[in-house]
DNA sequence: TATGAATGAGGATTCATTCAT
DNA sequence: TATGAATGAATCCTCATTCAT
């Protein structure tokens, strides 16, 4: 009705391939702001900008997209933090500054930081789909930071804290900053500025963790 | 397997007064491990050993019990905080470890400790409650906390740090702590011991806050 | 059991005998507002002033209790209007002027005038008891006025009007009046003047069906 | 037993136009017949060939249905009395004549019949929509007929009767018709003949106002 | 008798999923 | 591919009825 095929002009061609990233992606976003089974899949369409039946064209059932935005969120992420690690030489305390940063970039001011929330508020409802995160982007997440950590230790930068312990310790203000977002930030006038609030886990982290 | 079958076991037990914390505490767990969404009122009023009917008898919706869930869970604990921040003379690092081995004894270890992943869940979904949380448990919360560093600084104990973003460096681990046990915890076969990890989360935040 | 035998005094007997009626009483003004599907027996049992339970020991079930209202409320009525008929002497123009005050001092401008639509409204609903109804009141208050219908034919002060028929034409304004104030009338703001109008309902009706 | 199974009978038949008055019109007779809370949503698909969740696809909620019943009942019959009344041209008494005339052919014969039951029914359980009824559909009504008799008053063919009462007088014996066939009528073998009732309902009427 | 806590069958409503077009 | 009408299982909630006190 309100697009004329008047033109031979192709203009927006819409791409088949492009379809099911748009629906990860609304999918995303209902799922992190909602949780899984508080959404309905009609909003999911109308937000994608297609209706109801086409997301059956790319996903068999709801848990199944749910999958798909799970996995189609991480993957990216932990390449470029790998990246990061590999060519980085500098003192591993720089290290640190500069993955979380790269956390802080690709991850947690964009679209993606909803997914820690779903995936804490999901977990027991989908065992299978969170020992996947589990391992896939937890654990492997995780590393980068014990790698660094213990490269620190191994150069006596850091007093020699089990790597294990510590890194929680370092990205659990990182984790509960993105958590918030999704939840309380409206409850509050204004948030803590994220530039300051990153230096000063790390700051605090590292004066924590350094040789005397 | 607890409920002695002394006698004909009668049909309708009467006490009413005992009812509405027994339905709390059941909807409780159902919420925390699956979503308000996604629990059936009919498996909280199993869980509490009555039938669908009489959750209504107590709570006029499922939403009326979700407040009542969350109003009944935290009262308690923070006066119970607050005690210890008045009845405590010792250094502010003392003062710092008491309140969070406080927190873990009265929240971190108990059923409360789903709370926080339940909020976070569901703020977005309740935001009046979403509120009333904020206001009454994390800002009442954080000052126990805020001024414990206020103390540390004035006293020259700590660097001066600006105590609102501080408060988030050392409780974050915290939270995630509890978080990680309602969500996943069974995906990894033995998790950090709780004596250890709290300790060093103190540790590291201390020393990264003292003064040299 | 509760009621203490300490003084002699009988005060305020409860008496037993007047509960039925207090509770059909009760009920019957609900279900002429709400009809018997829309109304709850705790909002009858409340008007009563009496609890839930209580209604169970004087009824086996609501449609029981519904049938005590029909029966209680019709008996006395028409054994009257009957009395009216038995000792009236006059004309048959004035017999029926007579019937219709009577109908409307005893029934229509009391809370039985709310039978009928509840009557109508629940006929198909119960046929068992619409039956008992149709044979036990309306056959015999209509046999009031066929019968001075037809000494009004016999003494050739009416035209010979199949009584059948007459009787309807004569009713239905009558009926239609007490329909009328259990349904639309507080959607008026001032209503018709009863008197004028039954008035003219005999007025009309006997100058139609008059000899000429 | 009345589909024909001509074909393979689909299963998803795509009638989105004819739907709606499909399903108020099995709304309609089952809320004559059973009440509105009594009538089962279920019950409304069945009858009009559909599942209960269709019944959503085109009203919010019962009430909603119950709303389009009434208004898609009652628009289009008016329209028609008022023709008749325009197109009139003789006496009085003939118009009388002709709009009761009009009045059964086109709403005392057919389902409509069942709306004056149903509203008196549940006009205090809907307030707003018995306003709607009465100001639309009622009063729009006794204009139709209190017109007719002004004319008559005018022309000198009837005594100068207040019309709004004399209206009442001639309706009520008609409307109690149409309330009887949805309540009593079951409990009685034989009914009175329609067209003999009628035209005694508007002789006796039009002799009882009739100048001499 | 009277109470009111407890029950559970029943009905309104929602929504993931299907399928004819 | 894409649509959206149709389905029906699932879930919240109500309320007539029961029964221990």
């Amino acid at each position: 009705m309100d697009t004329p095929i008047s033109k031979a002009e192709p203009r927006f061609e819409r791409r088949k391939d492009a379809r099911p990233s748009e629906l990860t992606a609304a999918a995303l976003e209902l799922f992190v702001e909602k949780g899984f089974a508080a959404t309905r899949l009609e909003d999911v369409a109308a937000r994608a900008g297609v209706s109801k039946g086409t997301l059956y064209l790319y996903f068999d059932s709801k848990e199944e997209l749910f999958e798909a935005v799970i996995q189609s969120a991480v993957v990216p992420v932990l390449a470029e933090g790998e990246q990061i690690f590999e060519n980085f030489s500098g003192s591993a305390s720089d290290l640190v500054r500069e993955l979380v940063n790269g956390w802080w970039r690709l991850f947690g001011s964009t679209q993606l930081s909803g997914i820690p929330k779903l995936m804490i508020s999901e977990a027991s409802n989908f065992p299978a789909i969170a020992q996947y995160y589990h391992d896939n982007v937890i654990v492997r997440g995780k590393r980068l930071f014990t790698r660094a950590l213990e490269l620190g230790v191994a150069r006596g930068e850091f007093r020699p804290v089990d790597p294990d312990y510590a890194v929680q310790v370092l990205l659990g203000p990182l984790i509960l900053k993105v958590l918030w977002r999704h939840s309380f930030a409206p409850c509050m006038p204004k948030d803590l500025d994220p530039e300051r609030y990153l230096a000063m886990c790390v700051d605090v982290f590292l004066d924590g963790v350094r040789t005397r």
